[in-house]
DNA sequence: TTGAAAGCGTTACCAG
DNA sequence: CTGGTAACGCTTTCAA
């Protein structure tokens, strides 16, 4: 009664050790191998009879086409890199899924690249290449020397939620900028004086032009005594923020704006848990991305929304236009954030 | 002063329309193309003087190795296939980067797949097979016959937080059942007699798991008088799914066991901003996860944490080990969650 | 419509 | 250590 290790449904005979080629399909339907070929293509001339006796014997073979080999002699690999860094992944994790959903319905395959770090991309880049990808999604900034490259190999580049300003490239992003821009003048036309900006990490280009955008508009509406403390865009950041504030102002701030969501969420939680304030009461704080968690009823925070669905339609678009017609010339996309108007904040609009 | 539309920086000069191969690095070096071969591969045998030649010679054209056509004869692609649900990357985002971080130590690349159902797979598995991957991570259950498939392709495959406990397969999961007999048991003893519980999608193997495991604890426990509503994993599911226990319950339950974290907070914030109970003096909730807001001061849920880094590390070193040697006998590893007593539930250990 | 043969860019095997 | 040559599995002319 003695099994062997193996055990096999469907199929127990077949050897299963190497895989039937399309040599193999066409001796077993006894006709050549191109023809199996063009079976296995969309605008093939074959005859019914034909199409008939390979699709059995491939069948009967378990023959899937190689799309390495085909890859190899097309010059088309039908994978394009998706580059993530830890942080993109981390607070939009659907980002990811709807790029590679909308990818596969163009019959295209998403080789993924993570990043701890966003300088990392140095060894990336030369994987990329070496795997013959026909298009790259970057969530990661490339200087111009690593964007040469690319671009020198043929690539088209679609930069995700960040751009090179100085350079004709294409970009899908939010307008980081314009969305501070408008929490600001809310809070300002609400009678907010007092303000603090918690940053996000200094690598981080996003966060850069987030605090940049919300600075300027306080600079504009003449409010010069704003105290900027940075976190790495975590919870525990946020809160540790909020009592470094708290600290060095040496009082309450009217209104706190963190780079993020998560870290506003860890605002609201060390001023209501350690300092006792009430939010929006005695202090105001608003997020931005949208997440999930912005919108639980404990913190319902005023933040602005990327609208990620069409962002990652806009970049999955953009990409497999420049792969068929390689001059395209760049486009630089920007789409505006929604603007959500929460119970953390009082906004000038938030009894409208 | 007419510019053309491409501008280069570094090379200017260069066509930039196809891609050097080993050939014009060999004419250009005066060396055969075995020889620039050899130079890139690991245990080469190549003189000093020929390596510098070629080197110069390969960074000069900006070649790469093809790394397609190095699978085509190698049979290996050195990319493996992850599969995730939708449900998988939206609450363990953390997931994908470890194990593409992990995979790219080794060489390895990942190939993604995403799945809005668990039921989408079929296609799926057809162009894994097609991309001609090494080994296969998923996180979605195969029936039998997709199972031969793949199996039979010689694809070494593990299950990711899944198993088929009828046949011989590689898996890493964390335990749920034992997560959630823990906390029912916690639960029970605290005094808890009117139990809740909130499932998850019918599709997901995962949330059957954890139901399955706090029902059979419970009557273990001759507790029998249980109520099971569905939600679908999200927010607002589960304040809809508190909302439908008190209705169909009459009243306050004692304990309301949730199949996963989000849905437990979606409970904590119905229960107090609807139903103005006090969580946990009114009412018991527990999740089930560890994710990041389950953290949160706000909510501070007790519940039961996959020890994801663990999990993905186990599940990356299991596949390669089985790519480098096929014979190798299956194996499951299940591991036990991390327990996390927090101040949304009245446990037993509560304050111990 | 069909088949033969020439690549695609690499590695692997052999002589030298 | 080095170079020639045969694969790898496919698509793509080009004749028939």
């Amino acid at each position: 009664m003695a099994n062997h290790v193996k055990l096999a449904k469907g199929n127990a005979d077949r050897p299963a050790r190497k895989r039937a080629t399309s040599y193999d399909v066409a001796e077993l339907a006894g006709v050549s191998q191109s023809a199996v070929s063009r079976v296995f293509q969309a605008g093939a001339s074959a005859s019914k009879d034909m199409r008939d006796r390979v699709l059995s014997a491939a069948n009967k073979l378990g023959y899937r086409p190689n799309a390495i080999a085909r890859g190899l002699i097309t010059q088309r690999s039908n994978m394009v890199a998706v580059v993530i860094s830890r942080q993109t992944n981390l607070y939009y994790p659907e980002v990811l899924v709807q790029l590679t959903q909308r990818f596969s319905e163009h019959g295209i395959r998403v080789l993924l690249f993570t990043l701890e770090h966003e300088r990392d991309i140095d060894g990336v880049i030369e994987q990329v290449l070496q795997y013959q990808v026909d298009g790259v999604i970057t969530a990661a900034i490339l200087n111009d020397a690593q964007l040469d490259t690319v671009e020198n190999a043929g690539i088209p580049v679609i930069f995700y939620n960040r751009t090179l300003p100085e350079r004709l490239v294409n970009s899908v992003r939010c307008d980081q900028e314009e969305g501070e821009r408008w929490l600001v003048s809310q809070l300002a036309a609400a009678g907010h004086k007092r303000f603090a900006i918690v940053s996000g990490p200094d690598d981080s280009s996003v966060s850069m032009e987030r605090t940049q955008g919300a600075l300027q508009k306080l600079r504009e509406l003449s409010i010069a005594d704003v105290l900027i403390v940075s976190g790495d865009y975590g919870y525990a950041s946020g809160r540790a923020a909020f009592s470094e504030i708290m600290q060095r102002m040496g009082g309450v701030p009217d209104a706190v704006i963190a780079a993020n969501d998560v870290m506003a969420i860890g605002c609201v939680d060390e001023a209501r848990e350690t300092n006792y304030l009430r939010v929006p009461e005695d202090v105001s704080i608003v997020g931005f991305d949208g997440v999930g968690p912005a919108r639980y009823a404990a913190y319902d925070l005023s933040t602005v929304r990327q609208p990620v669905g069409r962002m990652s339609e806009a970049a999955v678009s953009m990409l497999i236009e420049r792969i068929e017609s390689p001059g395209l010339s760049p486009e630089k996309r920007v789409f505006s954030g929604d603007r959500i108007i929460g119970g953390s904040a009082l906004l000038a609009d938030s009894n409208s």
